[in-house]
DNA sequence: CGAGTTTGACCAGCGC
DNA sequence: GCGCTGGTCAAACTCG
């Protein structure tokens, strides 16, 4: 999201020859009034999204002081690990000798390290994991996630411990992006896709003018996770299907209005 | 015709 | 070493 500009900078002012083509019926005077209307659109867009991104980095921040003040969390959320964290890792890398995820459901990675400074920095930035859970129309048997970028799916399996099987997606926006992506549906609720983002996007993200599609809602997490923490993740999945959808959707709209009308994004019960 | 998807084959880690 | 499994490759295919 960072650096994305999304103003279409409609210059009002000058230009004045335009080589506009009119519409039948419509004269100059309506043309102008229709970009006046398009630019405060806009600019009441570009402000929404401001607005989105400080809220997001402020409980970025609060969630990332959350992390550190609270080391892991209570045993009994143990069962609420994705499945990927307990499939055995086909690939041990580098860091995966020192290193054991406990990548829950939340979107949150909770690693347990144990390697040196040096290791961990690099290997968190090689290796972030986050899961969000998006819940589909029953008629959608896709598995397909719109998260404002560009994926190439490079392949699927049928997995062991899941009926549904497994998308393997590659980030396709820019060549030497590094990050992958697996959606596969949750084996409890069919409707849910679990899409598990691995590695770090090294380019802004691909603001798309589209509907929010199939997504109508993103889960963050069980009442037993503080508020603050399922706030900053909801918050993280609302910007994202910001830049995905802006205001196409009304359902989104009402749900966006309603998020930042506040001095943090609540998470709809 | 190029970009993206599908799908069977292949590779490599892990447990036994 | 062998079999199981998840992840990746790449040729064939589809679509705009």
């Amino acid at each position: 999201m960072r650096g994305v500009d999304t103003c279409l900078k409609l210059n009002l002012t000058s230009s004045p020859q335009p080589q506009l083509n009119l519409v039948e019926g419509e004269d100059d005077e309506g043309l102008v009034e229709k970009l006046h209307r398009l630019s405060s659109e806009n600019k009441r867009l570009t402000e929404t999204l401001s607005h989105m991104c400080e809220s997001y980095n402020v409980l970025q921040n609060q969630l990332k002081q959350f992390m550190i003040s609270s080391s892991n969390y209570p045993d009994e959320m143990d069962h609420l690990i994705t499945p990927q964290s307990q499939s055995r890792k086909r690939k041990a890398t580098d860091h995966d000798d020192h290193k054991t995820y406990n990548n829950n459901m939340y979107g949150v990675n909770t690693s347990t390290i144990s390697t040196s400074d040096h290791q961990e920095e690099s290997y968190k930035k090689a290796t972030k994991v986050s899961t969000v859970l998006v819940r589909t129309q029953p008629s959608d048997t896709s598995l397909y996630v719109r998260d404002g970028y560009q994926w190439r799916k490079y392949g699927q399996k049928v997995t062991r411990d899941n009926p549904s099987p497994r998308a393997y997606f590659k980030c396709s926006y820019a060549p030497t992006c590094p990050v992958k992506k697996k959606v596969q549906r949750s084996i409890e609720d069919p409707r849910v896709l679990v899409a598990t983002y691995e590695g770090e996007h090294n380019h802004g993200c691909q603001v798309r003018l589209g509907s929010v599609g199939h997504c109508e809602e993103a889960q963050v997490g069980s009442s037993r996770l503080p508020n603050q923490l399922q706030n900053s993740i909801f918050n993280q999945f609302l910007v994202q299907q910001l830049a995905t959808s802006f205001t196409t959707d009304p359902n989104f709209t009402a749900a966006l209005a309603s998020a930042i009308s506040g001095s943090t994004i609540l998470r709809p019960t």
